[in-house]
DNA sequence: GTGAAAGCGCTAACAC
DNA sequence: GTGTTAGCGCTTTCAC
């Protein structure tokens, strides 16, 4: 059994009321009293309990991090650089996962709550979920991953996805590309849905053409990632280029042109939203939209402990960049076109 | 705030210990009180305070995960592995992660019992941390994933190393192998330390050249992979074949070739260990000694959920497979030999 | 500057 | 079959 405060105050005769004092860094003790405290504390490896302390101060230190899948390297990243600032200042970390299911999502904030995490950093499966903002409040503080939710006061970090996709495209179009499909996640989802709206707005601003077929929307998977480049590329005018618009979809596209036979950049030039490792050392290399997601995590994290520091600072909503790196997936249509008409 | 115990108990009329023995699944209570307090539970939407219940019981239905990084797709797997098997139990996942570093590990550990999680799924830093054996035998559980802690009975799940590892040999020797390097990681870890006994045990076996320049180890990162594969290509007499004994390594090995302009297999034969979206997707796909993540992380939850259904069963070490699956990475060693001497 | 005591929400004796 | 009550380990008035 681990000590408890009754045991470190008979070792240090004091009550206590002296030795939580001392834990909580209170002004009124001795410096005699607060040696004596510290000393037996020392040597007891005393660690106060957090549930009987959650119990009465209703505060955990403990944050819940939920989103769909950990196993997406996206999050995976988010949640260790979230860890950096958190474990720090003594805040625990609980995962949990939705699986993009709204319904189960639903229970693990009611399992959060139960917890008493103090607040939440969240990219949640589905913005429009009933009464999902009163949920949100529930928490003493939540942040919004790459999300909007409305009528919600969460704070949130997102990431400029319009001006990455303006590179991306600006780029694809002065190598001469007119056909360009996207294939992206949800709408239900800021990320996805900023992602389908820059494409949109910049293929018209430079001139691509407008087919409706060009732009596939869907799960965030693999599997949506691969069947949406087959069809795409069976089109009657399959596109010269292809942005890719999450890490999943990236490998279902990969593994799509794999099976049909087709070489990046010859064939088909490729765009990915978001760096891995499949992407850095796919041979060729390929072009990315890419955003520093530890420092997502880290801002996140912040964002967090500054509202449970003060609950009534105004709402926050801070966007970090996306820039748009140029390496050998993308080239010029040409060869593109000659395949297709020969 | 939410409802208690007390307020349901007021609802249903009566009185609080009745709500307890209904929460608790207690033989003793009348259907219709019974009733009642499920009536009452679902209108307020109750839900029983973990933080009281734990300081009661001593129990969280919690368990913590701690591993050297959850970015990494090995841990982030198991972890949603362990996820799929706890959530519907209704345990909760807290995530700590180590950095390799056996003092943070032990912090984290003291953190861990001062939250009351019932048990841990647990990857260590170094098998032989002083009285490791002893922290970990603090919780009511302890599951240790690919390691083997000395005088500690906490239960383990680990992968049979050797098996895919003599398969990769046996394949390696019979393409007419002679000179084969391993990468692998630290000595004090069990995963590691299997690897790099397996491939001595079996490199003897199949005449494979004695060079103990051949295998190093180091840490479990890019950086080691990177540095130690352009080590051994810089030998005199170069290997023909690697083993990459880790995903990290495996990434740094692949920037290192791509950055010496080697081609795999022409230039060298290359095996990974454990199969990610890279070594699938590369071009050619890397031959791997695979094992099954998620399973071993549902496979260390199962094991921790009996452990705390039964302090006193008998510990239990279970054993997952590896295999050797043959993809494109590996050929003839031949025209290396003549690249080399040419 | 310090101690005594109430009480956070729950479970588990114990009494009836 | 049900209610009363002590107490888990801590924080926080309130006295002194």
């Amino acid at each position: 059994m681990p000590p408890t405060i009754k045991e470190v105050a008979e070792r240090a005769r004091v009550s206590v009321s002296t030795v939580s004092r001392v834990l909580n860094d209170y002004p009124h003790v001795s410096e005699e009293a607060r040696e004596r405290v510290l000393e037996a504390m020392a040597e007891l490896e005393y660690r106060p309990d957090v549930a009987a302390r959650s119990m009465r101060t209703g505060t955990s230190r403990a944050v819940g991090f939920v989103v769909s899948d950990i196993s997406n390297p996206l999050f995976s990243v988010i949640a260790k650089g979230a860890d950096v600032v958190l474990h720090p200042r003594g805040y625990s970390f609980v995962l949990a996962t939705s699986r993009n299911d709204p319904e189960r999502e639903a229970e693990l904030f009611s399992a959060l709550r139960q917890r008493r995490v103090d607040g939440l950093i969240v990219a949640v499966a589905d913005e429009r979920a009933p009464s999902l903002a009163e949920r949100l409040a529930t928490f003493q503080g939540c942040v919004l991953f790459d999300r909007e939710v409305p009528g919600s006061s969460a704070d949130a970090v997102c990431s400029d996805h319009a001006a990455g996709m303006a590179q991306a495209l600006a780029h694809l179009a002065g190598l001469g590309h007119r056909r360009v499909a996207l294939i992206a996640g949800s709408q239900v989802q800021l990320g996805s849905r900023a992602r389908v709206a820059a494409f949109r707005k910049h293929a018209a601003r430079l001139g691509l053409e407008r087919d409706r077929r060009l732009v596939r929307t869907g799960e965030l998977s693999r599997e949506t990632g691969y069947l949406a480049a087959r069809e795409l590329l069976s089109l009657d005018a399959p596109p010269t280029a292809l942005v890719a618009g999450n890490n999943q979809l990236t490998v279902g596209v990969v593994s799509a042109l794999h099976d049909l036979g087709l070489r990046v950049p010859d064939d088909l030039s490729l765009v990915a939203c978001d760096d891995v490792d499949l992407t850095r050392l796919h041979d060729p290399p390929i072009d990315v939209i890419d955003r520093d997601p530890l420092e997502l995590g880290r801002l996140a994290a912040e964002l967090l402990l500054e509202r449970l520091a003060d609950r009534d600072a105004p709402v926050r909503r801070v966007t970090a960049p996306t820039t748009f790196v140029r390496r050998a997936s993308t080239g010029v249509p040409a060869l593109a076109e000659e395949v297709r008409s020969a």
